[in-house]
DNA sequence: ATTTAATCGAGACGGTACGTCATGTCTTCGG
DNA sequence: CCGAAGACATGACGTACCGTCTCGATTAAAT
């Protein structure tokens, strides 16, 4: 009954006093296929637990919290990426960059795991500095890409960067977790325009 | 006991079949206040009923949810506001609008107050729906100081308003939840500008 | 899936802001069952309150422990017994008195569900404090047995009747809990014959 | 933090593959120690072997559970005694076994470390088995005492002795475990007389 | 004037998830 | 190869909130 969810493929060899990184890999892929499953809501620290075949002490030792192991989940997910390309151009790196955040988010195990994510965070003020250092290397990423484009003279010298970049991920995460507007290609071309050359 | 925290001043004079006004306002009034005190914890159905002195199901009938009464809590004390001046110049009323929003939501009632109602929203998939209705208001209001520019011609005829909106909006939020960086005067400068002039 | 067990016959009506004695009932029968059923062993909170159709939380708020549950429960059913009897004859009253504990404790709901309470109150202070109060009203009937046999000249003035109750309660319990020697019809007349005439 | 309490006197030298006596002792020292001072707690697996500075493993693999442990702990304190004298009277004899078994029981380290030991036997199964055996010596030692005087004729030849046996240890167990009365030389002697006598 | 009906404070209820604890098994690694 | 260390799966524990329910009182409206 338990393995038709769990689906471990059987027994997990103990490693003695060592962390097991086979549980703990159980742990995370669980934790982000659970998440993409159930649309967020439901998504248990028992659940996750029976669903890799692991006791819910083992996901607290490692963990302080459900909203963690998401989190490590999705940031192991998301270390490849983090594109900061470099075409030369300032508005063709600008649009890059938005856009593949916009189009990373909404993957289909992301979205929902990020949603959660931002959810947890809310209440556990532990998981929302996580967070924070998390969320912090992408803000790094597009804070380059502006200053590669300001150092070629594509911008005003005197522009606020940081609130360039809180344009940008304030947009991003405001129409993510209401969705009330679009995040598509358009809206990142017409973002990163926007940025660059005002409303005149 | 209880009384030392509610201090509702003893009993409420009953109003028979009729609503008891005065039932209302100690519930509203309670939760104000301890939205605004819980600074982590997070504010219960019970703690708000006992806190006002009231049965849970009082609170049942009249609003639907926890995060509803929390709202309305809110939105009473946020009435006033919504701006939406008429200088017949963009930049300024988009400076004052910006600038308004920025330091209405620091106020201290307020500002903790949001800050819980955000954290709850998070959780509560009802109180979300009622927040994004409360603020669509004040994103009317903006559109509508964004609308009369453009009429004015003082910007361009394609631009896409619901997105600058949203740069205004995501700014704040993200900045007023995160913390990671000012929403002062000058920001709201800085951000008004960047949307109407760019960043060349 | 959950009535299969319970067979509480659906649901039970509730009662409002009073204690509901239907589902106090549905506890202490519940409770009494299962220890008969499996012989003591993991009779857990949540077994009981999942086989009388119940939240865990309305057995922690008028119990303080599992073992509390099934001391009211037999404290019910032995409501009734507590013979004392009074043939106007010592031996045969001590006789009857002896053999009716020895039986009562045997028959299949009682024996198993004494044992657990045994068990119980060997780790919870409270629990143990209430078994106390509880055997001490038999203790009582057959110390009254035994003052009426002094008052009619049967005992000797200055034999110590407390003691003469511990030689039968200590000889049940030993066994009881033991094991190893039997508590059947003819101990009990040895028993109390043995503190009538001695070994002589 | 843990050295605080064991206090072992720092690191015991290896012995290689042959068994670490010093472990054992360092074992069964923190064990009695322990069931001398847990009034109510429970003893723990845990807390054994981090007092005696020990892994678990080594407990287990020595001892087939807890209880044993405990069990042998206290059995090795105990082994002095078992009396059994011969005056060549049964009175004498029975007065003074009775008396040697509740003076021991009670003196500083044993007491205390009984009744734990009671109560962990409570909920081990297997404990109960070892301390029923342990028991025993206890028992048959009783027994020949009676037995010599049934062989000398001061007790009826169909007298039950195994019941006499429980009478005695039935009392000691009862007062001892509960507490409700007396253990001293008078009610030694008390008990004694009862048996040979009776009440009339 | 009496009945009817709705509100109110109170709090019990069934339920879900939580985070902790103890058990007994297992494996590593230093000596 | 022993012994320490401690991770692991298991399963019970007792607590926190949720949203629903039923009281008994109180009082306004309907009869």
């Amino acid at each position: 009954m338990a393995d038709s969810e769990s689906d471990t493929g059987g027994a997990r060899p103990h490693t003695g006093r060592r962390r097991n990184e086979a549980a703990r890999r159980a742990i995370l892929d669980a934790a982000l296929r659970l998440l993409g499953e159930a649309e967020g809501d439901s998504v248990t620290v028992e659940t996750i637990a029976r669903a890799a075949g692991v006791g819910k002490q083992t996901l607290y030792r490692w963990w302080p919290s459900k909203g963690a192991v998401l989190l490590e989940a999705l940031a192991e997910r998301a270390q490849q990426a983090v594109p900061a390309p470099d075409h030369g151009d300032l508005r063709d790196d600008l649009r890059a960059v938005v856009a593949a955040t916009f189009a990373g988010a909404q993957r289909p195990p992301v979205g929902p795991a990020l949603r959660t994510l931002a959810r947890e965070a809310a209440r556990d003020p532990q998981l929302a500095v996580l967070m924070r250092e998390f969320t912090e290397s992408r803000r790094a990423a597009l804070r380059d890409v502006l200053e590669r484009g300001r150092e070629r003279g594509e911008l005003e010298p005197g522009r606020d960067l940081d609130l360039m970049v809180d344009q940008v991920y304030g947009v991003f995460w405001y129409r993510f977790l209401l969705g009330h507007g679009p995040l598509d290609e358009d809206t990142a071309k017409a973002l990163a325009d926007s940025l660059l050359t005002g409303g005149r």
